[in-house]
DNA sequence: CTACACCTTTACGCAGCGTTAAAGTCAACC
DNA sequence: GGTTGACTTTAACGCTGCGTAAAGGTGTAG
């Protein structure tokens, strides 16, 4: 069977300028040309490119697969079975990354809420290891592991409703908060109804409550960069304050 | 958290050049530029990195990207079921793919034949010409279409296992026949152990065993080029002898 | 004060083609 | 045998998503 550029294209589903191209490149040359010009592609030329193809899948350049294909050592067959073992685990890269597509849908539905580092996993990238080391790790190790952890389980799995609930208890929260500061005593009466308010909207987050925890919890809200940010965005020094008020809560 | 460009790169695993380049082409500019020039990222940047990147996997073109992103009216929901569409059907494409490798060893190792347009399966979106391959059809005609489609079935879903077990078989087979020559006797012990460990081979590809159907493959060996040359490699007229042994061993 | 690792802009290079443009070829139908 | 229309050719520039200098400024540790 012979075949012209764009009969070779369709067949492959490959444009004819790419042809071109691999002949030009020399990864690809026609089996010979007639008398008016035209490349006509034989057999071997039909296996050749179906191996290219093969090898291009697998994100491997021109350059390299003419290098491999061109050297004498080349086993087809052992190239294949290399082939299949590479492919099968780009397709359980791809079905990482369709699993996360549907998490992630699930989650614009409302049905699921993601952690941010699940909307990553599925993608090669290493990512917030180093990050998650510096701030994440520091807290896991200083307050435990089972705290966080249950945390981010119940947060990651937590119905829509209950966000929206939580949402508004931390809005109740910073109400409370902002009032008791007035006050400037953590063991006022609104102080005391914020850190039981900031309970009842852990509660959301953690499986079963625990006062030193609550405590901790408290005293890294003040630690902690991050946390202390969104608590003193309006007035410096919430945090510490909050942190006081819980601590008296906790020991009541 | 505030990230220079080399931090940001080392966190989300991309360079600091195209972290430039993101910025020159306004898809990511940085929170702020600090007092010698140096781009400043903050928690909102680091979150539209990731987001970047996500879509990136899904091999949209920062143009794209940056469209969709710029775009207030841009459904994520519907974007993303369109996202989850295609990689099922790259996913789709995928298996063809390996499924054409698995074909194509199995051409390579003799035993299969694989039409030119079957070579291709998968690379291409869709089939468009009606290309006649003038081996594959012919014995297709001549042999039947159930006992190579029930062969090529059985290749594609066959696991890893079976496949190594299969390759052993048909190095004892390579062994055996060899050794079978020397007698010149195709009904001799070591020819008809040969016939043997072929039919276990074929075992490993057939879904039922046919004596008929074994002699006539046996046949195709010999009158197929390409089967042939697999057979004959070393020793010419090998092909001929394990016809002429399974034969035997077929009427026995 | 000196390393040295960072940062900046400018600018050319590269793969793997897509896309004209200008011109020749082939088969079919009139 | 002439025209049409689908094919072919070479030559050349364009595109994306950066890599890779080059030439210089910055930050900080010793």
């Amino acid at each position: 069977m012979e075949y012209t550029v764009q009969k070779l294209g369709r067949l492959a589903g490959i444009s004819t300028r790419a042809l071109r191209y691999y002949d030009e490149i020399g990864i690809l040359k026609p089996a010979r040309i007639n008398s008016s010009g035209y490349r006509i592609y034989g057999v071997k030329e039909v296996d050749r490119l179906q191996q290219i193809l093969f090898y291009r899948e697998l994100e491997i350049s021109l350059e390299r697969i003419k290098a491999i294909m061109n050297d004498p050592s080349f086993d087809l067959n052992e190239a294949l079975k290399a082939h299949r073992e590479q492919l099968l685990d780009k397709r359980k890269q791809l079905d990482l990354i369709i699993a996360n597509v549907e998490k992630t849908i699930a989650s614009s539905e409302g049905r699921m809420i993601m952690s941010d580092k699940e909307k990553f996993e599925g993608f090669k990238q290493k990512m917030i290891e180093d990050n998650e080391n510096k701030y994440g790790n520091e807290i896991r190790g200083k307050y435990g592991n089972k705290t966080v952890d249950k945390a981010n389980e119940k947060v990651m799995n937590m119905a829509q409703e209950d966000h929206e609930e939580a949402g508004r208890l931390a809005e109740e929260i910073k109400a409370a908060l902002a009032e008791a500061r007035k006050t400037g005593d953590p063991s006022s009466e609104t102080a005391q109804k914020a850190a039981e308010l900031h309970k009842q909207w852990l509660m959301f987050y953690w499986s079963e409550y625990n006062k030193e925890a609550h405590a901790d919890l408290a005293q890294m809200y003040v630690d902690d960069e991050r946390f202390r940010k969104y608590y003193d965005e309006k007035h410096p020094g919430t945090a510490e304050f909050l942190r006081d008020a819980i601590h008296i809560y906790t020991v009541k």
